[in-house]
DNA sequence: ATGTCC
């Protein structure tokens, strides 16, 4: 693929001012224009230069004109003395992820904050943290993997059939999930994600939409899984409508795969160009939802959330059909994406990184580890959590901490104990990598309200 | 998290 050969250096020539224009303008012709005609390009500039107003509305050069008509888009953000009022949940928080929070609390954008307390270190904004800002949104704060989430199909088979035909559902994971950096599905059904416009509005998800394809129903790696186990609900509620009992359960956690880590790579860049801010806080870098680029990052991210949302539908529709039985409830729910909420009586940009959302009366289920039961939850709408709680039990050993402390026959053994199949798996992703998922619940009791549990028997995760 | 550094 050719690359545009356009410098910062020709846009002055053409007598661009030397401020943020620069940038825009080299980005969104470098996006739009790979392999075009470099005098088409330098003219079309100049059109945009001589008359930005005509260009204001314009989907694509639109963001340039903004950035002429607007001057002082260089100037360096400062961080406020004062934090903006925050919770943390939890006592079992490192000092530095606590510190990530507050660098984030202090930006002129900045509302109210929370950590959850499955909390840990992060880019920008920690992973179980919770940020309201003014009218802009961080790319960073959403996270990588945007619209990462959780689903849980509970089923109508009888739970006894997870001992009794153990092997179909074993064998039904190991040939209808995919997991890793290359395994994808040889088919797939017609989806309506793929028929949004947004794809043709946006060209950077036009350039992804063929790999959004071909990943449709995938889960990717690090602490992504798929599982089958014994969903036991405790408390009667009307918007699951399911007595009181055990049930055989699907549930997966995984995100918009290549397709979302695109999308938040670029725009955490061009955020990071268009909002210069002190070291400690670059990470934090916003975009205005007043200007094209935030808008456009908007709509994207909304794009990379439903079809996070597909895939797992996906990933449960491929599954049942090889294992039977229908779904009598679904329990779904984001942790990494952005929501226009209102708190305090105030519109605000709510970004949850590995937080579920737990307004009131909201559903969620937040997994406790490979070994350990989660929870089916309900919202109680804590406005100190920022209508949030958890999003697992955290990690209380790091990726790298866990080669040395943990071996493959330790995790035999673990597994073994709670009676757990394992399909894959890594010591970096050993169930004693993580915290205990029964403190984690008690520290966020004033946040969500417990309804069942979901306890895992045959997982599969990235791995051999 | 990510065809894990165009």
């Amino acid at each position: 693929m050719g690359t545009l050969k356009l410098k910062g250096k020709d846009l002055l020539k053409l007598g661009f001012p030397n401020n943020q224009s620069i940038n825009i303008a080299l980005e969104v012709m470098k996006r739009n224009f790979a392999t075009k005609n470099i005098h088409h390009v330098k003219t079309l500039l100049k059109n945009i230069l001589h008359e930005p107003q005509n260009f204001a509305d314009d989907l694509t050069f639109g963001q340039i004109a903004e950035a002429l008509l607007t001057s002082n888009k260089t100037e360096k953000r400062m961080l406020l003395q004062n934090r903006v009022p925050f919770q943390i949940f939890g006592n079992n928080i490192s000092d530095e992820t606590k510190n990530q929070l507050y660098t984030g609390l202090k930006l002129p954008i900045s509302v109210q904050g929370a950590l959850m307390p499955d909390a840990h270190l992060g880019y920008g904004l920690p992973i179980g943290g919770v940020l309201a800002v003014e009218n802009v949104v961080i790319p960073y704060a959403v996270g990588m993997d945007i619209g990462c989430r959780m689903s849980l199909s509970i089923l109508d088979t009888p739970i006894s059939y997870l001992d009794g035909a153990k092997d179909k559902y074993e064998k039904a994971l190991a040939e209808h999930t995919k997991f890793g950096m290359n395994e994808v599905h040889k088919t797939h059904i017609d989806n309506e994600i793929f028929e949004r416009d947004t794809f043709d509005l946006i060209p950077i998800l036009k350039r992804m939409k063929g790999k959004a394809h071909k990943q449709m129903g995938t889960s990717g790696g690090g602490n992504h899984f798929v599982e089958f186990g014994e969903v036991e609900i405790t408390e009667e509620e009307a918007q699951i409508d399911l007595p009181k009992g055990k049930y055989l359960g699907i549930l997966s956690h995984s995100g918009s795969r290549g397709f979302g880590a695109e999308i938040a790579q670029y725009y955490s860049r061009v955020a990071a160009e268009q909002c210069p801010l002190p070291k400690e806080a670059q990470n934090f870098a916003w975009l205005s939802l007043d200007s094209h680029l935030g808008l456009e990052y908007w709509t994207a991210m909304t794009l990379a959330g439903d079809y996070a949302s597909a895939c797992h539908d996906d990933i449960h529709r491929r599954l049942l059909k090889a294992v039977g039985g229908r779904v009598k409830a679904r329990i779904e729910n984001h942790h990494n994406f952005a929501w226009k909420e209102i708190h305090n009586g105030k519109e605000v940009i709510v970004h949850r990184k590995g937080a579920t959302p737990a307004n009131e009366n909201e559903l969620g289920i937040i997994p406790g580890s490979m070994t350990a039961k989660g929870f089916i939850v309900r919202g109680k709408g804590n406005p100190d959590s920022l209508h949030s709680a958890s999003h697992g039990a955290g990690r209380q050993h790091s990726r790298g901490a866990c080669k040395n402390l943990f071996t493959q026959n330790d995790i035999k053994k673990e597994l073994k104990l709670k009676k757990i199949t394992l399909l894959g798996g890594s010591t970096e992703e050993a169930p004693m990598a993580y915290k205990n998922i029964n403190e984690v619940m008690n520290a966020q009791s004033e946040s969500v309200d417990i309804l069942g549990t979901f306890q895992p028997r045959i997982v599969r995760m990235k791995g051999k």
